[in-house]
DNA sequence: TTGTAAGCGTTATCAC
DNA sequence: GTGATAACGCTTACAA
């Protein structure tokens, strides 16, 4: 009998330890109700003693399964859709899932690079973070009759499946709290929106909550930032710069809001007496080391769960609901930002 | 000429388009130099009019290749390896790799069995974080000749591969720097050392560097804690509550300082006038918001680098130096901490 | 430079 | 319940 020494055992080698056939194996490892039970335990011994583990890539390209999601997220660089990533590996995890994972740093070009990169390994289904995408994923996903579903953001205007939460509503309800507070000068250190949604959504319901107490943003208090401490401490010198400074900035998440706050500090401002700071995110840290900050927190973790719960349901053909709004929830951690009046 | 219709072009549906053997489509997509300028255009054409993706499972049934590298990860939970895994992904992604993630909690068997996982996916290599492992992973490691390298610690005695950098080192220069601030009261607020060869690493450091002055932690002066703000606030106060109250706090990682430090403001302690607080890891946000705060930095982002580069050099076959260290950086961010008589 | 054809290691469809 | 055997879609000698 042959020995394939210092190479992977294949499921023939078990199939010749057990003395059985490699249908059998096959069966005993992927349908074991199917095999009896004495023949399931000496394929399971052989397997073993063997260190066998099956080659993903023949199982695949039989069965034309792979048991891997793939996500394709804008960062990995912030904390931001750290939780999610990992809720989601989580319950993937639990489901005998394997997660591929990509990023592409807000570019929509290398964002489709990367998925057809994860397409072409062999997905199951298909994470994508927001809403827009570049034209190309679209056209591989329906190619392949891919299931996916988009998240942190919830497509108001379209069919397509999504867990996520309303990003515009969420913007107005901070600014409504800022509004029901007494302020009136407004201004805005956004994300940059180019090629994200969720930062123009933000804008958006910044900009309707105003209007719809007869206010607007003027152009010298609207800045976009990309999400760093220094855009925020850029952000808030700018908008601090003209003759009526704002009594409220809103920034596009926490990272710039805590940069704003820390550029406050330097500048002798206190925060929220001279200036209220709000953002979006809620990164937990924030609140520890600055109990000033207004902020919104997201189900950052309920989104990679329910994505993953979205997306195996679909995989086993259940039928499921198509879009899926989580609730966020407005974090007001230190007694309310009242604005002062500033000569 | 039948059209497969709704179903994904596979290499022979572009080879019968393009009129050329599927031989000729392979080569000119993978090795373009090998195929007559005019017949790549006419498969390139062909490939683009059909939206052909290659389907990765075959590719790697016949090739032995998946272009793919597999990582594991303690935890995605907090930020501390987010940046590594970014750096990671982002080298890889250059040169034409995907990324496969996965992360166990901290628990050695879960780690074993995502690592399977993975491996059964089929990955070109592996990398791993921290020096200590199941050994049913080496075992697979070995079965399957799996280049990997270990990093975000240093193999000193084996002969592992590894991208890395002295966390015992890194340790000792913190407690050096405190100790020639006069400080002789040391608590250590841990992080768990089970299953944590870092965590390990750095409480060995600390009590070297004391030893080699004659000093030591009392047993109710270390704790154990895991890395989150709560761990931080409730070590804090169990350190703090003898007789005799460390004037030095020394933390298992910037999670667990910031929490210590917020402790410290509710308590009233100010910091580092009443009490030093360090920390190991060098969160951006912790300066940002503490400028009290005393850390290291680590390479993080040079470690996912390095950690792409040595696989990506093994997998061309080229030798690579086994081991790299990193160096790390004591940032000491507000003038030094300096402790006072007490009470 | 291109074509032919033999695998790659599973799964799945049949018979038995 | 189990065993042959034909796919699965691609790469890669080897031939032409």
């Amino acid at each position: 009998m042959k020995t394939r020494t210092n190479k992977a055992a294949r499921l023939a080698d078990v199939a010749r330890l057990a003395k059985v056939s490699t249908a059998t194996v096959s069966r005993a490892l992927t349908l074991p109700h199917k095999v009896k039970a004495r023949t399931l335990e000496r394929v399971h011994q052989a397997a073993h003693t063997l260190g066998y583990v099956a080659h993903g890539a023949a199982r695949a390209l039989a069965s034309r399964r792979t048991h891997t999601i793939a996500a394709v997220v804008p960062t990995l660089d912030n904390a931001i859709f750290a939780n999610t990533i990992h809720a989601l590996q989580r319950t993937l995890d639990a489901a005998g899932y394997v997660l591929l994972l990509a990023s592409h740093e807000f570019d929509a070009d290398v964002e489709a690079r990367v998925t057809r990169a994860l397409i072409e390994r062999g997905v199951d289904g298909l994470v994508l973070l927001g809403t827009t995408h570049h034209p190309d994923i679209y056209r591989m996903i329906e190619a392949h009759s891919l299931p996916y579903v988009l998240t942190w953001a919830f497509d108001e205007s379209g069919d397509q499946p999504c867990v996520g939460f309303d990003n515009r509503a969420a913007a107005m309800r901070v600014t409504n709290y800022l509004l029901d507070l007494g302020h009136v000068r407004f201004a805005m250190i956004s994300g940059i929106t180019r090629h994200n949604e969720r930062a123009r959504e933000r804008l958006a319901g910044v900009h309707a909550a105003l209007a719809a107490r007869g206010l607007a943003l003027t152009a010298a208090h609207i800045v976009e930032k990309p999400y760093t401490h220094t855009g925020g401490r850029e952000g808030l010198r700018e908008v601090m710069a003209g003759r009526e400074p704002p009594t409220a900035v809103i920034c596009g998440n926490d990272v710039l809001a805590i940069g704003a706050i820390a550029e406050c500090n330097v500048r002798g401002l206190t925060v929220p007496g001279d200036v209220s700071i709000t953002g979006f995110d809620d990164m937990e840290i924030a609140g520890v080391m600055t109990p000033a900050l207004t902020t919104v927190r997201f189900p950052t973790t309920d989104l990679g769960v329910y994505a993953a719960k979205h997306l195996l349901l679909r995989l086993e053909g259940k039928t499921v609901e198509l879009r899926c709004k989580l609730p966020t929830e407005l974090v007001v951690r230190e007694s309310a930002a009242v604005p002062r009046r500033r000569g």
